[in-house]
RNA sequence: GGUGGCGUGUCCGAGCGGCCUAAGGAGCACGCCUCGAAAGCGUGUGUGGAAGAAAUUCCACCGUGGGUUCAAAUCCCACCGCCACCGCCA
């Protein structure tokens, strides 16, 4: 949620922010008009409670008539606290579910536009020539089959669409890119984290999740549990409700990711770009405010190490404003070259929330003026069914071969993968 | 799954209807003492919110949410978490 100070102050700034999104402005004044209400209502009460406890402490001394005729009194007052008690609680829910529908302050320096007006930043590598090697590329699909690394097929017999296997390199490839993802996340000062996939309400809806991206969430009804759709959500959380003492803190999470995919019926039904589960390494960092735009760079940094690593060529994008989500200021996508569909795919993306999920969250920490919410940031370091896409056709070769990337044969044990 | 016990401030821990404005201790910060330190002594030490130009004043917070009462850390109910034992499973 955002300053509601700030809000305040400077209204247009937010009504500013929420056009640019494609959001409602209007919940800026309602959500004044709310506040306003609020505010009074808490007046009202405070200032009948302050005359109850006075009032109850004569009680307990008093003796006698003067005790019964002073009873009367707090009987009625109690009465009166207890209306207007109500009535500010009603008025702070009220303010607070306004709150909790704006969306962050977009960085002015974002593009502004929907999903096509993104801002190219920078091209890295070549796209691949195929003619000039002789070949007509296969698609990763095809390769999958040929090298037995990705079986969509009994994926969709076993689990629907959208679902798949990794079998023999494809399995072992999973373990070799994140084992690569962690161990270059630990020598940059990551702290390595395996954690819950299966959250509370609260994680959820703290990470903002449960806002416009909900349609994409898998909840179980049953325990009013929800799975994940990144490690953002369980990392943000684990520091939920404290006040750290020492910033930065970076975390690199390991898990599964669910997602529901709502609305991209026929869109990417083929492979294995857009599917309901997969496996990320995603990087997450706490910071103060000041150093959240800094940090936000470094983040893309190491994701462009790790394109670099894969040598596939990429570019990255500044995400239009209207295409970012509801607790990102901004956001830069890297886009690996697919060959067979001969255009730049998101592979990884990294997001600047700034306070914005540590309000909802409660984190803060401690400084010479007292606590602050700390700045969250977000990067993807390896989303392992893209990256496998990515590499098998990149690195393909006329046979159906790949080789492998320098940097990942420690890890796989093998300098090219061979048709099985 | 069953039974019992417990959840209090940064930490330990007392309190079990009104004097809680939460004892006591530890830690931390500052000061005194000291050549310097330790010990000792003194002072201070939470979070959120409202009003105010400010000093400041007020309100809320004792696992969470309800309830009883003029008044709840304290009594009642539900839930959550932790611990112990029993049962079941590995």
């Amino acid at each position: 949620m955002i300053d509601l100070k700030v809000l305040r102050e400077n209204p247009e700034l937010v009504r500013n922010s929420q056009r640019v999104r494609g959001e409602d402005p209007s919940i800026v004044d309602q959500l004044l008009v709310a506040d306003e209400t609020r505010r009074q209502a808490i007046v009202d009460f405070e200032a009948l409670r302050a005359e109850q406890n006075i009032l109850s402490k004569s009680v307990g001394s008093a003796k006698g008539d003067e005790k019964s005729a002073l009873l009367e009194n707090a009987k009625d007052l109690a009465g009166r606290v207890k209306a207007a008690d109500a009535i500010r609680a009603e008025a702070e829910s009220a303010a607070h579910q306004f709150l909790l529908k704006i969306s962050n302050l977009i960085d002015s320096a974002a593009p502004v536009g929907g999903e096509a007006d993104f801002v190219v930043l920078e091209h890295v590598g070549t796209p691949r020539d195929f003619s000039q090697s002789g070949f007509e590329p296969k698609d990763h699909v095809e390769l999958g089959k040929i090298l037995k690394a990705i079986d969509t097929e009994r994926g969709a017999k076993v689990s629907g669409a959208r679902s798949y296997y990794l079998t023999g390199v494809g399995a072992l490839l999973e373990f070799a890119l994140v084992n690569y993802a962690i161990s270059s996340a630990t020598r940059a000062g990551f702290t390595p984290v395996i954690p819950p996939v299966l959250v509370k309400p609260a994680a959820m809806e703290g990470t903002g999740f449960l806002g416009q991206a909900a349609e994409n969430v898998y909840h179980l009804e049953e325990d009013d549990y929800y799975l994940v759709g990144t490690s953002e959500v369980p990392l943000a959380a684990y520091h939920m409700d404290e006040i750290v003492d020492s910033l930065p803190l970076r975390y690199a999470g390991y898990s599964s990711c669910f997602r529901r995919e709502a609305g991209t019926y026929g869109k990417d039904t083929r492979g294995i770009i857009r599917v309901h589960q997969f496996d990320k390494v995603e990087m997450f960092v706490f910071c103060k405010l000041e150093d959240a735009a800094a940090e936000h760079q470094r983040l893309l940094q190491w994701e462009k190490d790790f394109l670099n690593a894969m040598e596939i060529p990429y570019r990255v994008i500044d995400v239009a404003s209207g295409d970012l989500g509801s607790s990102a200021i901004r956001k830069f996508d890297c886009e690996a070259w697919i060959p067979t569909q001969g255009t730049y795919r998101e592979v990884t993306s990294t997001s600047n929330c700034t306070e914005f999920q540590s309000r909802r969250l409660n984190i803060r920490y401690r400084d010479e003026n007292g606590t602050k919410p700390v700045a969250t940031l977000n990067g993807t370091l390896v989303a392992i069914p893209r990256m496998i896409v990515a590499i098998l056709e990149n690195h393909q070769n006329a046979d159906g071969s790949v080789n492998v990337p320098l940097a990942l044969r420690p890890f796989l044990g093998v300098d090219t993968l061979v048709p099985a």
